[in-house]
DNA sequence: GTTATACTGAACCATATGGTTCAGTATATA
DNA sequence: TATATACTGAACCATATGGTTCAGTATAAC
């Protein structure tokens, strides 16, 4: 019953998959920036920069505020909940495919030694 | 000093940004299935559900053999761990970075409180 | 009032993505 | 041997991405 907004998560897992945003996030984790800072810390232009804060605020991952000409960057409060969330949610999911391949292993080792005589755990 | 592939982490997380792999993967954690079940089950053609499978496949997530004719895919073993831990850490600055500002406000209501006379906690 | 700063938007470019169709190849099945 | 199945690869299409440049607008500083 665990309901997750997909479109929400397609953008922000698209939103993590470069480099130069996940290096932005964690940069935003250190201190607000502005675009400018943030565009000369990863070299490249200004607009390019602009076009990746804006990814990772309709992502809901950044929250931007203007100031006079200053527009001022921020983690965004949601904050990778749902995108852990998921994750969890299908780790639980594989290691317990795994877990069931393991009992199957076991007993498939077990049958093979019960057979060759001796019972074991 | 946590390293991680940004390589695989660009590449995963790509992997995950669309709703029918995510869904391939869920899919694969019930059992596991050939690209012709798994095209069927999304309604898609084999062909697309072979592109897929391979974004996936090089996103280390799921593993493929082929016996005779059939593809067989499986979770792969790796299974979004690096995913989980980049996601973690960054919770982490996240919401250290939370408890930052909550400090800075506090502080500021205890002193606005000071000002007015009385001492709080 | 002029100039410098900080951003914004449009347009362009090369490449990638998600999908298709069509034409194979390889392997089972009858 | 003939036929059906399961995949594979090439080619195409529309749209998105990550980047750029260039031409603005708005605000601050002199």
């Amino acid at each position: 019953m665990v309901q997750y907004n997909e479109t929400r998560l397609d953008a922000s897992f698209a939103a993590l998959s470069d480099a130069t945003r996940r290096g932005v996030l964690e940069q935003l984790g250190r201190a607000d920036a502005s675009i400018t800072d943030l565009a000369e810390k990863f070299h490249i232009t200004l607009t390019g920069m602009k076009k990746h804060v804006s990814v990772l605020e309709r992502a809901g991952l950044v929250t931007t505020e203007k100031v006079g000409r200053v527009r001022t960057c921020r983690l965004g409060l949601r904050a990778l909940e749902e995108e852990a969330a998921w994750i969890e949610r299908h780790r639980g999911l594989w290691s317990a495919r795994f877990d069931e391949l393991d009992k199957v292993v076991e007993e498939l080792k077990r049958k093979e030694k019960a057979d060759g005589r001796k019972k074991t755990r």
